[in-house]
DNA sequence: TTGAAAGCGGTACCAG
DNA sequence: CTGGTACCGCTTTCAA
């Protein structure tokens, strides 16, 4: 491994005119910038990471913390993160937290000088204690898709998307409008599905109508749970006749379980997701779109500002409604339209059947 | 930020100690050792990992490189990646690479000492160059999707795949069956399109079909571009009964193709994909799979292996075919069963139909 | 079993 | 403009 030692003495200078050039100092004459780099031209010589981020105290790398391949749409919104970081000559260092507990294994890891610059958390917040340690080692933090009063944050107003999404069906004429959505004490400290729920129950308040407690389905976030709840609360004498999933997993466990009782979608049972992630799109799903990938640069840029020194203020992105196939007028009363959309939605595949109906070497 | 001169000041041992007490060096008194454990919990005090790693020249993170978020299934293997690599302590440093270029870039930047332990390529492969640089510097590389000659790789058979779709096709009478892949001279230099495109030629030759190469189709990698070559073909005189895609995404485009020509799935077009990833568990795509998750993890650990200065060699995993709902019998003397499966397919959601048909706030 | 001290490979200050 | 040199924080001999 060849050293900035040997760069200088090849280039007949010392340490300190090539740690210039290195870095494009411009207190360099031409002509000696020139014969270094020569120099590291013809030796090859690359500067060693660990040396300068331990001279200097960044490492030019920062961490990304988040359940990436539990929820689909956090990928969209790593996306966003990579492009950014990329684009600033900084590395990312992916910790994937899955299971309850890794979470603040990950976070207590790099609260004590982990090596990395910054912290930018997706849909997860890290405990009060770590987060005034890393305030403490000038650490910059920034979360992505978890509001917070003083972490700046990149969030949606999910009060509002619960809104949109509830009165949409309200506007179907729904009055029986299920809620489905994650346990709101889980490990990962999630909020966002309370949110949808708080506006949810405002929607049906606005509208006079007293909210069942009975319609409201919490589970684990995956999509076989969601498919059983739904499916538990169709049986019921009296089902609702539209569901509002706090995300897109959810929806979709929701039309499986539609599926399964050879409900109609939309004519039997309306549908809405949230987040709009790819497989929103492909099962034409209605939900609440919010921009994911956005979310993530925008964070990312956030966290370089910080790391520039600059003073740094929460944002929030705006969230919309794209209605697509699985929302449809309640009851018997449905105009041309919606007989449409049912055709389609009878024949859909079953997901149930999908998988293994044969399967060879 | 505490260091270890402090730690040891507070223990009132050297730091010589402090560092065998954080490496778990059996060389201390157990006494002493207790001390010290005190001393670094009453400070909060963790290593500098920059200091460490310049100490020691191993950094405990390994690169990772791949074109992830264009290539669907390279997500579910870096799954697998990061699920091994965490649980070895190793940091995951992420590179994605989309544009054309952009590889190179980060090989090179890699190739001299970028403070990486070791490299993961997925999909891609470096220069020789580069890789001749990783072996001088001692970098343990490991491909996975890539078949190397003289690199440990992780791969599959791609020619043995692409036989076993076609040969699954021809089972079901089809003769005029399309390949749709991608460019074989495009820039990541990625090979398997080529490979599972020899796949096919070679299970056409052996049923004694000559080869019509205007049923080859190839272009970018891409939902939207397989759509537009499959509905060209399908657009021909005598059209393709049967698709073979080297991908599930470009699977995907052709089924939207046929959606949009009116083409019935599998009645009037069998489709065959590439990959299983969740997509086409979700399309009902009848596909060849090969383990995803597990390449990574296997390459994972043939990387940890190699960090661990053990000899390590490339490894094959299987294929197989998934049968789902997207093939079937060939012409008019379909049975029940195609009848059927035509069915669903004939009312399933129009692609083009499902995006933006009301977006409000 | 322990401590002192020599690196590891840069950066940046201070002289010149 | 340039060179010498004191750190950065940890690991690892070498001696005690």
């Amino acid at each position: 491994m060849v050293t900035i030692a040997e760069v200088a003495k090849q280039a007949g200078v010392g340490v300190a005119t090539v740690s210039r050039v290195l870095n494009g100092s411009p207190a360099v004459r031409e002509k000696t910038r020139l014969r270094v780099v020569d120099a590291i031209e013809e030796l090859g010589y690359a500067p060693n990471a660990a040396a300068r981020a331990l001279s200097t105290g960044r490492s030019l790398a920062v961490a990304v913390v988040a359940p990436f391949f539990t929820r689909p749409s956090v990928m969209e919104r790593l996306r966003g993160v990579s492009r950014v970081l990329a684009g600033a000559g900084y590395q990312l260092v992916l910790f994937d937290v899955e299971r309850p507990g890794e979470e603040e294994e990950y976070f207590r890891r790099l609260s004590g000088g982990g090596g990395l610059d910054a912290l930018l958390s997706i849909s997860l917040c890290p405990p009060e204690c770590d987060l005034e340690r890393f305030a403490q080692a000038g650490v910059p933090v920034v979360l992505v898709d978890h509001p917070h009063a003083s972490v700046p944050a990149v969030h949606t107003d999910d009060e509002a998307g619960g809104r949109l999404a509830t009165e949409h069906l309200l506007e179907h004429g729904h009055r029986r409008i299920a809620f489905l959505g994650d346990f709101e004490h889980n490990y990962h400290g999630f909020t966002s599905s309370a949110g949808r729920r708080a506006g949810y129950e405002a929607a049906l308040a606005d509208a006079g109508i007293e909210a069942d407690p009975a319609l409201v389905l919490r589970g684990p976030h995956a999509q076989a749970a969601a498919a059983a709840l739904t499916g538990e609360v169709l049986d019921r004498p009296n089902p609702p006749t539209a569901v509002f999933a706090a995300s897109d997993t959810q929806a979709v466990g929701a039309l499986e379980a539609a599926e399964a009782l050879g409900a109609r979608v939309p004519g039997d049972l309306s549908v809405v997701g949230y987040d709009d992630i790819e497989l929103a799109r492909h099962a034409g799903l209605t939900t609440v779109a919010q921009p994911l990938e956005e979310s993530g640069a925008c964070g990312a840029e956030m966290l370089l500002n910080a790391l520039e020194g600059r003073r740094i203020h929460g944002r929030q992105l705006p969230v919309r409604l794209v209605v697509r196939h699985t929302t449809g007028a309640c009851g018997k009363n449905r105009g041309r339209a919606a007989r449409h959309q049912e055709a389609w939605g009878r024949d859909r595949p079953r997901q149930s059947r999908q998988d293994g109906l044969r399967v060879r070497s």
